[in-house]
DNA sequence: TATGAATGAGAGTTCATTCAT
DNA sequence: CATGAATGAACTCTCATTCAT
């Protein structure tokens, strides 16, 4: 098997993922980067090998190390990538949504949502896995949290700061679920599906702001 | 030799799940079964090891692989039984609910499903593992949204039949979500969120009711 | 390379060593022993592999870690399998020698563990491996140095018990410099200076026990 | 492609270790020296990486390799210079001794030794290493040997031509085992057994000489 | 049938060494 | 000459699976 040791918050000395200097350093790192994210996608965590991965960046395994010095670190250095990307998205769009209807935000949300996930297709992969050290995803969560919250609070009408923790989890989820169906389901229901989903977590949403 | 690495749809033969005849074989079943499920709630479905599961039951590993050829086979039969069982109480659910408040239906659907998971908890794990049969995996969702449909179409109102398999496939989906939302996030948010989730699902079937 | 990771009083869960119930596996274990024992002894502990002391014993590799499960746990095992043979050795020898002369327990001491030396070829290697786990190390010698303690209190005339510690520690390393010097130096001088050696330390333990 | 494994008497066409010109040459090479002989007495020769003597002299392993072209040939270069350090002062030491009292050139002897070995801490390590040129093992040896024989040959009394040989080698191992109780054994000792160490060999030797 | 030792492919990881820049 | 990214053989260790007893 493999690292069959790991834990997030581990021993082994956690020497830090290395930023290259060279151009070309920097491409390969783009490549194995490029390579993760597809492989993890496909195979999740566990069942991606860090021998795929560097093949198919067209590196050497050797290479790969030297960027991310432990399967583990690899994985935790693309999520806090995409995290950080994502949590940036929201803050945009909370900026956005500022004195605007609502509904135009959720909706807004939503699509936008939906073209990350696209485009950040081992995104729900690596957010799942256990052995994640819970520190670390708890101040995720806290942060992509904290971002639909600000949403939820500048537009017209507010969402009531009360209910907002709760709310602004729930849409977490809400936008996970669509992934979901997006991707996983019985192709004729993804569309209808989706669009219920939609409709049922706006209209929420906008009982919200009307309480 | 071995090959470790299997997945899904392969050659292997195929060898069925063996059922025994005496009792000691059925208490031996019984026994690796409850294990199993034990050890993937626990760790996972690739983390789990088949020495572990035995070493739980207090049976050797010979005697598990003479019940369950593979582990892929030993987590397909675990995840059927439960699906099988989830069928089943959404049948009696149905049957009950015939006749009934379409609301009262979906606070009780609620309240089962919880308990179902919190008496079945390698439910989620077995359920969102990649490298299921995807035949499978569809044939069980067709499944379980049909005990669900059946549930909506009885009510009092009935959901409009155009949009319960979308409705179907996304309460399915929700009660994932509270499962989730019951284990692993923010302690704080736990209640709160769940209850919008609830309230939020009701309503949105109550309005397709009256849609 | 080897170990990469290792050093003594770790974390990774210290499955013990097992020892097998059937008379196969017992047999398996002393050729895999053997083997262990060959390797070390010929190539130190480093550059010695799992892999070839598998190969060596006409055993899998998984068969190896069946039985012991770190290379680490291997060594220790084997040394304290030769320290306690030594041990008891020291303990024979003592009392053989009670009431018997200084200088023939010298002579006699000398002789057996030139024998045990050439009987237990990894004893020196794996004594002065680096990364020893400091407390059993301490443990060891100071229970080899005990027994020649008790040897030399028991002879006519005892060794006075204030230096006997030191003098213990001393004929200890002796010992060892007599089998390097049987073992690798220029052959012409292997008998000379073992022999001035033996000379040397019994004249010294001999004036002690005088004084 | 890299062999990793390397093992003293090779092909690999030996590229002798080159000697800079400039001074920024000369520094550079002295670092690495530094370096390497700190790593190697703190980790052993397997555990020391080329990467952290390089790191450690504050040069790139490009560099590192520039002078010394194997991990081999470093220790060679090392252990050669120590050796060379080690014979000129037992040269000195003899021109010193002759037609001094015996006991007095072996006190010196012991007292340089010592010196000697604080100040080069790698060099038990580098002499220890198996897979040495077992050609140059045994001509090191000699010239250490001869620089003591000469030293026993010119003192009053002098040890007997005879016995020389077999003396200087037993000399030498002595002051391993010195530096041997110097480092590593039980604090409480380090002192007496020392100290008894000296004394046996002075007797053995003066006890020679008067013979 | 039950047992558990045996097997070996394969995973993660390291590090001596090379070479383009 | 210096640099440090790149390479890949080799190593330790795991675990699904088989099979003699």
């Amino acid at each position: 098997m493999a690292s069959q040791k790991a834990s997030g918050s581990d021993e082994k000395e956690e020497r830090p993922v290395r930023t290259p200097q060279r151009r070309r350093g920097r491409e390969r790192v783009a490549a194995l980067v490029e390579a993760a994210v597809a492989v993890f996608a496909e195979q999740g965590y566990e069942a991606a090998t860090m021998t795929e991965i560097a093949a198919r960046a067209g590196a050497s395994i050797g290479s790969l190390y030297q960027f991310f010095p432990t399967k583990e670190q690899l994985a935790a250095e693309l999520h806090a990538r995409q995290l950080a990307g994502l949590a940036e998205m929201l803050d945009a769009l909370a900026a956005e949504a500022r004195g605007r209807p609502l509904e135009a935000a959720v909706d807004r949300l939503f699509a936008r949502l939906v073209t990350f996930l696209e485009a950040h297709p081992a995104f729900v992969v690596l957010s799942e896995r256990r052995n994640i050290d819970p520190q670390a995803k708890k101040r995720a969560r806290a942060r992509l949290r904290g971002g639909i919250e600000a949403l939820l609070a500048g537009t017209v009408p507010p969402v009531p700061a009360a209910r907002r923790p709760a709310l602004a989890a729930l849409t977490l989820h809400m936008i996970r679920v669509a992934a979901l169906l997006e991707a996983d389901d019985d192709t004729s229901l993804r569309g209808p599906a989706v669009a219920e989903l939609k409709a049922m977590l706006r209209a929420h949403l906008v009982a919200a702001g009307d309480g």
